[in-house]
RNA sequence: GCCCCGGUAGUAUAGUCCGGUUAGUAUACGGGCCUGUCGAGCCCGGGACCCGGGUUCAAAUCCCGGCCGGGGCGCCA
C-alpha cells in the first residue's frame, strides 16, 4: 500500500497579492515563529523562499489551536488556508491559517540558529551544514552553482565538446610534485587523481574536444581560505588549436556564465548583495615578462624563471581588477606536458586566467611530440618507464592541442563574493575537515 | 611543512594587558503578559570560563604542556 502523501497546491514564493481569497496549501519549515498573544506569526519557508502564514487564534477551533501553540522553529509543517492581500505584511501578502500539521518535529532548542539573528563562525557554521544551507543567502550559493553548472554545459555543447569521466582512482602521479591521497587498493597502493590532465590529452585523440567536471584531490598542507583537500575542477581539452583558441573559449565559458547567472538568478544574488557585471571580451593579456617588468616599476624584484608568490600576485591584483591573463610562464615553472615556445625554449605556451589577485584556471597548448616529451620528462625528474602508457598514445597520431583547468570553486567564490572557499562547496575538504 | 593568532552558556560576544563582588550582554530555550509582528515587545527562570599541571592567600585572567580551531606563507584550482 503506497502510503497518502501531503501535497501542496502552491511554492511559498508563488504566494502574491493577486490569488486574494485562493484556498492554499504549503509544505515547508517554520522559517520563525513570532507569538503576541491573540495572533501568531509563522513565516513558512521551502526551497523557492518565504511567506507569512497568520493564525488569528480566536477564529480557530481547540483542536488546530492545539497544534498551533506547539510549532517550534524548524518543524516540517502541512498549512491549509486561504491568501488574503495584506498591506500590513511587508510582502503585502499573507496565508490566513485555518489548518496545520506538523509533519516533522525539529529539536528544542535547534543547536543552530537559521534566521541570522546571531552571526556564526565559519567552523561552527561547517559543523552544521545542514543547518547552514538552510539559510536562504546560503543555499543561493548552491543555486547559483547549479546554473553555473548547467551553463558550463550548454556552452561545451555549443561548441562540439563531449563530456568524459576519467578515473578518480589511478596508479601513479600524472604530474609529478603535488601530494597525492594513498588509497588502499585491494593488494596494491593507488592515489587520488589530482588531474584529468594525461586522459584528457590522449582523449583529443578520439574525440577532438573534451570537458569534464568533476572533484579532484590534493593531499597540500595548504592552510588558506582558497585552497581545500577536494575540489571540483572544469576541464577540457581540444585538437587542432593552441594556448589562443582555449583562452578564447575560456573567456567566453566565463561570459556565458555570468549572462546566465545574471538571468537566471536575480533573487539569490540579491540575497547575496551581489551585483554582477558582465565582463568584456577580450579579456587582457599580458606576458609573464611585462609583468616582471610591471613588479620591478613597482619596486618588487623577482628572479626571472620564478613563478609569481602571493605577494607578487596581491600587488599586481591590486592593479588589475577583474579578469585578465598572464602568458607565456618560463618552461620551467611549468608541467612538463606543457609545450616550449619554438623561437624561445626558455618561455612556453602557457596562461593563467587570473580574477584580481586569484589564480582560477591554467592551461596552455601541450606537447604532442613524443621525444620532446620524454625529453621534459626527464628534464624534470621524472620515471619516464611510468609514463609508458601516455607516451605510447603519441606513436599513435597526435594532433596538436591545448587545454585548461579552472577551478570551480573559486569562480564561485567570485560570482558569489564569497571570501572562503569552503563556504561555497557543500560539504568541504580539508587538512582538519573530514566531517560532516 | 613553517609562522602568527585564538578557545567564556546552543550560538555570538564582554571581561584577560593591570589576578580579587553573584562572570555581564544579545539571541535561542522554559514559564508568564500581549490581536498586526516581520531584528516583535515587556517580566521571570535555567544555561558557560577547552583539558592537565604550576605560581599565588586568591586564576577565566599570569606561566608551561596538551588538545581543538582561525588565518598567513610556501604550493596550487
Amino acid at each position: 500500500m503506497r502510503r497518502k502523501l501531503p501535497r501542496r497546491s502552491h511554492y511559498a514564493s508563488e504566494i502574491k497579492p493577486n490569488l486574494d481569497g485562493c484556498k492554499v496549501a504549503l509544505l515547508g519549515w517554520a522559517h520563525e515563529v513570532r507569538d503576541l498573544g491573540g495572533i501568531k506569526f509563522i513565516l513558512l519557508r521551502d526551497v523557492s523562499g518565504t511567506c507569512q502564514v497568520t493564525i488569528k487564534k480566536e477564529d480557530l477551533p481547540r483542536e488546530v489551536l492545539e497544534k498551533v501553540e506547539d510549532i517550534g522553529y524548524e518543524d516540517v509543517v502541512y498549512v491549509e488556508g486561504f491568501v488574503k492581500s495584506q498591506p500590513k505584511a511587508r510582502l503585502g501578502v499573507e496565508v490566513v491559517l485555518e489548518n496545520i500539521e506538523i509533519l516533522s518535529r525539529a529539536l528544542r532548542p535547534i543547536p543552530y540558529d537559521v534566521t541570522g539573528k546571531v552571526s556564526a563562525g565559519i567552523d561552527t557554521r561547517l559543523d552544521h551544514r545542514i543547518l547552514d544551507l538552510r539559510k536562504p543567502e546560503n543555499n543561493a550559493i548552491f543555486k547559483i552553482a547549479d546554473t553555473v553548472l548547467t551553463a558550463a554545459r550548454e556552452f561545451f555543447r555549443m561548441n562540439n565538446f563531449i563530456e568524459v569521466r576519467t578515473p578518480r582512482i589511478i596508479a601513479t602521479a600524472t604530474e609529478g610534485g603535488a601530494a597525492l591521497f594513498e588509497v588502499k587498493y585491494f593488494d596494491s597502493k593507488a592515489y587520488l587523481a589530482q588531474s584529468p590532465q594525461l586522459y584528457k590529452e590522449e582523449l583529443v585523440t578520439v574525440f577532438e574536444r573534451v570537458f569534464e567536471i568533476g572533484p579532484f584531490f590534493r593531499a597540500e598542507e595548504s592552510h588558506t581560505r582558497r585552497h581545500v583537500s577536494e575540489f571540483t575542477s572544469v576541464d577540457i581539452e581540444a585538437a587542432f588549436l593552441d594556448l589562443y583558441g582555449v583562452m578564447e573559449i575560456l573567456e567566453n565559458l566565463i561570459v556565458h556564465i555570468y549572462k546566465k547567472v545574471v538571468e537566471e538568478r536575480e533573487k539569490e544574488l540579491e540575497l547575496l548583495n551581489v551585483k554582477l557585471d558582465i565582463p568584456e571580451t577580450p579579456f587582457p593579456r599580458y606576458t609573464y615578462n611585462e609583468m616582471v617588468e610591471e613588479l620591478k616599476t613597482l619596486g618588487l624584484e623577482l628572479e626571472w624563471g620564478e613563478d609569481f608568490g602571493t605577494e607578487h600576485l596581491r600587488i599586481l591584483g591590486e592593479k588589475h581588477r577583474g579578469y585578465y591573463f598572464i602568458t607565456h610562464f618560463p618552461t620551467k615553472s611549468k608541467p612538463f606536458y606543457i609545450q616550449p615556445c619554438e623561437d624561445n625554449p626558455e618561455l612556453s605556451e602557457s596562461f593563467d586566467l587570473m580574477y584580481s589577485w586569484l589564480e582560477l584556471a591554467s592551461g596552455g597548448t601541450r606537447i604532442s611530440n613524443r621525444s620532446l616529451l620524454e625529453k621534459r620528462l626527464m628534464e624534470q625528474g621524472l620515471n619516464v618507464k611510468a609514463f609508458e602508457h601516455h607516451l605510447k598514445v603519441y606513436d599513435y597520431g597526435m594532433p596538436i592541442h591545448a587545454g585548461w583547468g579552472l577551478g570551480l570553486d573559486r569562480l564561485l567564490m567570485i560570482l558569489t563574493n564569497r571570501e572562503n572557499i569552503r563556504e561555497v562547496i557543500l560539504f568541504p575538504r580539508d587538512k582538519f575537515r573530514l566531517v560532516p
